[in-house]
RNA sequence: GGGCAGUUAGCUCAGCGGGAGAGCGCUCGCCUCACACGCGAGAGGUCACUGGUUCAAUCCCAGUACUGCCCA
């Protein structure tokens, strides 16, 4: 098929023929006998659909798959989604809602299947989306985490974990999420400020000797308090510790303890304590023996324990009538506004209700030591580093997980009761009356096994002996917690294994503002309309180039950046085929300094690219090739090839390494060109990594000495106002190294040499020697010469001076490296020849 | 409150001990036989501020001021 004709290469209709050009390269071979080089995708949300953070780090993924990929490694690009089990019970409830109904009136089994329906009917989107960006995972090998074999390793490994007595069932404070009904993780809750009222509430002493004044955001939670909390060393409560006090609105009676958790100096410094409803009250609790009172129940609603006035009443509703009723009894001493910070739930958005309930929780405090050691013996290690750090603080204050959740799509606990037993098992235990555990994992529980749950654990297949550990694990900094930990905990109990041995930390990439880039604001970009525009191959060079080690503002220019070199490969390679460059010819002889002079730019780029993507630095990567292809390949080596000043076996050959330097991050494009090359064989896809050419200090000399020469030319013409095309006279000084190429200097520059001065010539100062070129005798204007050279005569002094003044140090003279010192000297005898020679000019300009 | 990043050209970002870089934007000139999604030449920075270390600091150290993120 032959692509676009003209000048413009049409991405956009283009790529999709190649999309069925990998399938063939995607399935691994777990029995090749080749080096395994395996990553496994951070499975997408089967509800989701393609974002930027995706595109960027499935590109770094596709990037490092391809580039093993071509250099024969077997690789295993693990992909797959995960069932999400909070965002896709929503998506199917919202459904359900259109159509007047919901879980409840559906049942469990009725929904369940519901959600099933829905997954087979929108759960492919995402890869799709994926593979339309170019990425070429094991398509073969899809997983859901929600599949039969994942379910095993699931069961498990609760199973395993409750066994080891990791995981237990206990009444524990949790955040409820009102919104969800259900109880969330620690991870995902979210501080938000909020400005609510404090207010001060009297506590008279039960023997009447005065009264103690508390203050509390939450007056409402006084009815569940079960003592008053002050700190020992505070002078005021001294006499009152071991007294009681009458609890208002109750007919309880309270003590009154002490406790260094108490700030002195925040409110009154005396603390109601209500342990079912505030996790340091809990913990108050805990060291003081205290009962806990539960007057907000599971349903967000006041339960009967807050007494018969407040039952069924919503929190804020009783927070008014409690406020009430204390205002009537003289107890309400103080309201002020009061900013704090209170915790939101991530995914339902409700204010998160701290309670205390049956959950199941799973003890990470046991599982976190060997993870902690394989990062600092680095057998784990976090590009950038500073993550490493990060990683190892939160484990070291890690706290218990609660795992399960109120919902219905998941995993089902796997537990049985029947009246006061309890059964655990993979499987349900024999006889009747048994009951599963209505509840369902943490979606994140079962991602936490990903890297081997996928590869068919816990059967011991060849993909898991060949793929894990796997290699690398590339993501967003704001999983590392949520994931990345709990994947190199469950990885070392279950295999004994790190999951990956490298882990990526790539930049978020924020709305164009600095705003974070989400739909619900608003700032979302989506890079499926930037396919469509620009092409995929242009998304990705812009993804990457403008990846780095922290967080990027998304620019559109990057993108656009991206499809300039598409095309600009594109017309590249019609120019050298359309001179007789072709492919799979092997390294030619180079035969001119053009040519040795590319075969060692070619060798110096591939050498810092490569050295790039080993350190996961996709942004040089990216610029190195930009770079190549603009300034080296197409600006100077191309002229020199029309020059005639090069050959087309050379260029064919620098191109064909070019593309496959190129290929990993721009595989459209790439393979389009070297369909076009005569001579190529296969895909570029499968083509080996670019070689790396020698480098040629020689040439490489005389090429930097020809581009300072013409550039020179080409500013002179500028600046006097001479037509590009109009050829000069010109005549080279003392300046060796231009001799080796005379030739492009005069089809490049639009110069004719001369062996002798020209007559009235303007002299241009090179790094070596210099060039003087006249127009004719009579175009030199005596006044912008004088300009000119006053300029740089300016300019040379001004240099001359800094090197001087550097030298009269002594200091600097003694203690600088020799190789300094005596490259200063150098420029002090360069710029005073410069300076004697312009001035000497000037003169005769008179 | 604790911690971690960042502050470099109009914009988005590289660089990180020895003469300030890129892309875009801007100015000027070119439809030069691959490419106007192009080619050529330019303008534009007391590298946030204050101290310190050093022969030498945009770069290292300390502090200040903003900005962002994480954890309480």
């Amino acid at each position: 098929m032959s692509t676009e004709s003209g000048g413009r290469y049409d991405p956009t209709t283009d790529e999709r023929g190649f999309l069925g050009a990998w399938d063939g390269l995607v399935r691994a071979d777990p029995a090749s006998g080749k080096t395994p080089y395996s990553i496994a995708i951070p499975p997408p949300n089967v509800t989701g659909a393609l974002h930027m953070g995706h595109a960027l780090n499935n590109t770094i993924q596709d990037t490092l798959i391809r580039r093993h990929r071509m250099a024969g490694d077997e690789t295993m690009w693990i992909c797959g989604t995960d069932h999400a089990g909070i965002a896709t019970q929503a998506q199917v409830e919202k459904a359900l809602a259109r159509e007047g109904t919901g879980r409840q009136e559906l049942g469990r089994d009725a929904f369940l299947e519901r959600v099933w329906q829905w997954r087979a009917e929108y759960g492919g989107t995402i890869i799709g989306q994926l593979k339309r960006l170019g990425c070429t995972m094991d398509y073969t090998r899809e997983r859901f985490t929600m599949d039969d074999g994942y379910h095993d390793a699931v069961v498990k490994v609760f199973v395993a974990l409750h066994e080891k007595g990791l995981i237990y069932r206990d009444h524990y404070m949790v955040n409820w999420d009102p919104g969800l009904g259900s109880a969330i993780s620690d991870l995902e809750v979210e501080n938000r400020e909020v400005t609510d009222s404090l207010v001060e509430i009297a506590y008279p002493l039960t023997d009447g000797s005065g009264e103690i004044v508390v203050a509390t955001v939450r007056p409402e939670t006084m009815l569940g308090d079960t003592a008053v909390a002050v700190n020992p060393g505070d002078p005021r409560y001294a006499g009152m510790v071991g007294k009681t006090v009458r609890l208002p609105l109750t007919d309880r009676e309270i003590p009154v303890i002490a406790d260094d958790y108490v700030a002195v100096d925040f409110g009154t410094g005396a603390l109601k304590i209500t342990p079912a409803h505030d996790q340091n009250d809990f913990e108050v609790a805990r060291r003081h023996d205290l009962p806990a009172i539960s007057v907000i129940g599971e349903d967000g609603l006041m339960t009967v324990e807050a007494g018969p006035a407040y039952a069924g009443m919503e929190p804020l509703a009783a927070q008014e009538k409690v406020k009430d009723a204390l205002r009537a009894q003289g107890l309400l001493r103080g309201e002020e506004p009061y900013t704090h910070t209170v915790p939101f739930s991530h995914r339902s958005g409700a204010r998160v209700e701290p309670l205390i309930s049956l959950q199941w929780f799973c003890d990470m405090a046991k599982l976190a030591p060997p993870a902690m050691e394989v990062v600092r013996d680095g057998s784990v290690t976090f590009t950038p580093a500073h993550w490493g750090d990060v990683y190892l603080r939160w484990m070291e204050e890690i706290r218990p997980w609660c795992i399960s959740r109120q919902l219905w799509w998941g995993h089902q606990i796997p537990v049985w009761y029947r009246g006061d037993e309890v059964y655990v098992g993979e499987v349900g235990p024999e006889g009747d009356g048994w009951v599963q555990d209505p509840d369902v994992l943490d979606t994140w529980f079962s991602s936490a096994l990903w890297p081997f749950a996928t590869l068919g654990w816990p059967q011991e297949t060849p993909e898991l002996a060949a793929f894990y550990p796997t290699n690398v694990l590339s993501t967003a900094r704001d999983i590392i917690f949520l994931w990345v930990a709990r994947m190199i905990m469950m990885g070392l109990e279950f295999r004994g294994e790190i999951p990956f041995s490298d882990v990526y930390i790539h930049s978020v990439i924020q709305a164009p503002d600095g705003r974070r880039m989400s739909k619900s604001l608003g700032t979302g970009i989506d890079p499926l309309e930037l396919i469509e525009q620009h092409g995929a191959d242009a998304l990705r060079f812009g993804l990457l180039l403008m990846s780095s080690q922290q967080d990027v503002r998304f620019s559109e220019e990057k993108i656009r950046q991206g499809r300039q070199l598409v095309t600009k490969l594109w017309n590249a390679t019609r120019l050298v085929t359309s001179r007789g460059g072709a492919a799979g010819a092997g390294v030619p002889e180079p035969r001119t300094v053009g040519d040795r002079w590319i075969l060692s730019a070619l060798a110096a780029a591939v050498d810092d690219a490569d050295r790039a993507l080993a350190g996961y630095d996709f942004s040089r990567y990216a610029d190195d090739v930009y770079h190549l292809v603009f300034d080296d390949y197409c600006d100077w080596y191309l002229e020199l090839l029309k020059a005639e000043a090069a050959t087309p076996a050379v260029a064919g050959w620098a191109l064909e390494q070019i593309l496959a330097l190129v290929h990993p991050m721009m595989p459209f494009v790439t393979e389009a060109c070297w369909r076009e090359m005569p001579g190529a064989r296969g895909l570029m896809a499968v083509h080996a990594p670019p070689a790396a050419g020698t480098p040629d200090a020689e040439a490489d000399g005389a090429v930097a000495a020809l581009r300072e020469a013409v550039t020179a030319v080409r500013a002179l013409r500028n600046q006097t106002g001479i037509p590009p095309r109009e050829v000069l006279r010109a005549h080279v000084t003392d300046a060796p190294a231009l001799d080796p190429v005379r030739g492009p200097l005069e089809a490049i520059g639009r110069v004719a040499l001369e062996d002798r001065p020209v007559e009235g010539g303007q002299v241009l100062g090179l790094r070596g020697g210099s060039i003087e070129v006249v127009r004719g005798a009579d175009s030199v204007d005596p006044a912008a010469e004088r300009g000119r050279l006053d300029a740089d005569l300016a300019a040379a002094r001004t240099e001359l001076a800094r090197a001087q003044k550097m030298l009269e140090n002594p200091k600097f003279v003694e203690r600088a490296p020799a190789h300094l010192v005596e490259a200063e000297r150098a420029k002090v005898d360069g710029f005073a020849a410069t300076i004697a020679d312009l001035e000497e000019r000037l003169g005769r300009l008179g």
